[in-house]
DNA sequence: ATAAACATTAACCGATCGGTACATGTTCTT
DNA sequence: AAGAACATGTACCGATCGGTTAATGTTTAT
C-alpha cells in the first residue's frame, strides 16, 4: 500500500468515524466504507485503537492548519485575529457535514485518563490553547494565559452548543463574548 | 420490581454508563453491576435505548436540582448567582468520579439529528439555557437571552475542559470570563 | 518465463452484542 | 393448602465485535 493509499484509507476512517462514532463503526464496516479490506488495514496498524491514533493526528494537523490559516486570512492584528476565530468556527458549523469535535468525541468514548485516545484529544486542545496563547501574548494582554483559556472555553463551548442546538447563532454568541473579554482585557 | 428498586437500577445504570460510556457498556456487563437480571431489566425496558432515556431523565431532574439549590446557597441576587454557577461547577469539577457531562457524552455517541437520546441531550441544554434565562432576566440584563446563550457557552466549555486538563482551574477561568461578561452587560 | 515478494480476499476465531424463551422460584388470593 | 400471577436467573438466539489464518491474485526482479 503507497504512502498516499494510506493517507487516503485514515482520511475515510476519519469521515466514518466523525460520522458514526468509534465503537459503533466497526472494522468491518469500515473495510467496506473505505474499500479498504481488513487484512489490508491491519497490515498498516496494529489495532483499531491505532487506526483511532492515526485519525487523530491528521485531524489535529488538519484543523489547525485550518483554522490558523483560515483566521490569518480573516484579520491581520493578534487582537483581530483572536475574535476572527469565532467567524472562522461560524464557518465551519455551517458546514452540513459538521458534527462537533471528534476530540470531544474521542474524548467521551475513551475516558480513563491513562488511555492514549484521550491523551491525544487532550494534546490537541492544549496545542490549541498554544496557538491561543501567541495571539494573546501577540496583542500584550496583561494576563495572556488566562485570557488564552477563557477564548478557549468559548471555542469548546461554542463547539458542543453548536452540535446541540441550531448552529446558526452560536459563532456570533462567542463571538461577541470573546471581544468582550479581549477589548476588556488589560494592556501590559 | 417495587417502584424504588427501578429508580435504584436507572440511577445504578446511570453510573455504568456514565464511567463506561453507553456504547461499551453492555447489558450484561450492566446486568451484573446493578444486580439486576438482564430479564428483569427487559421487563421495564423495552430495549436498551429506553433505558438510556431513563437514566437521561433521572440526570436532568437530578443536575439542575443541584445546581440552582446549590446555587441558591451560594448567593441571593440574580447577578450574583450566575457567577456562583461557575463556583458550583468547581466543586462539581472537584469530585474525583467527575467525568464530563452525560449528555455530551449521549450527544457524542448518538448524533443523528432525530435520535431521541440526540434530542434528550439537547433538551436539556435547553431547559438549561431556561435557568440562566431567568437569571439575566431577573438581573436586568438589556439582553437577557444573549446574556444567557454566552454564560452556556462558558459552562459547556468549562465542563469539556475540565474533563480534558487538570480541572483545578478551569472553573475558576470561566467564573472570570462570566463576571466580566455579566458586569460589563447594559441593563435595561 | 519464472519465482520471490507483496497485497488482497474470503472464511473463520472466540467473545460479546442486544434481546428472548423457558423453566424455576416467590408472592398473593382464595 | 392450592393455584394464579408475577418476578427471577439461566441458557440461548443470530448478528456483530476486534482480530487472524490461509489461500489466491498481482506485481516486480531476474
Amino acid at each position: 500500500m503507497s504512502a498516499s493509499k494510506r493517507d487516503e484509507l485514515v482520511q475515510n476512517a476519519m469521515r466514518a468515524f466523525y460520522q458514526g462514532g468509534f465503537h459503533a463503526v466497526g472494522m468491518d464496516r469500515l473495510a467496506k466504507e473505505t474499500g479498504v479490506s481488513k487484512t489490508a488495514i491491519y497490515k498498516h496498524f496494529r489495532t483499531k485503537d491505532d487506526l483511532i491514533l492515526a485519525v487523530l493526528r491528521l485531524r489535529d494537523e488538519q484543523y489547525r492548519n485550518w483554522l490558523v490559516r483560515r483566521v490569518e486570512a480573516l484579520a491581520s492584528t493578534p487582537k483581530d485575529r483572536l475574535v476572527a476565530v469565532f467567524d472562522a468556527l461560524g464557518e465551519w458549523f455551517a458546514e452540513p457535514s459538521f458534527k462537533s469535535c471528534i476530540f470531544i468525541k474521542a474524548s467521551s468514548e475513551f475516558q480513563e485518563r491513562g488511555n492514549p485516545i484521550h491523551a491525544s484529544s487532550a494534546e490537541h486542545k492544549h496545542l490549541l490553547f498554544k496557538y491561543f496563547s501567541r495571539l494573546t501574548n501577540g496583542m500584550g494582554a496583561d494576563d495572556p494565559e488566562g485570557l488564552a483559556r477563557q477564548i478557549q472555553l468559548l471555542h469548546e463551548g461554542a463547539i458542543v452548543q453548536a452540535h446541540l442546538r441550531d448552529p446558526r447563532d452560536v459563532a456570533q454568541d462567542a463571538k461577541a463574548a470573546a471581544a468582550r473579554l479581549i477589548h476588556s482585557a488589560k494592556v501590559a
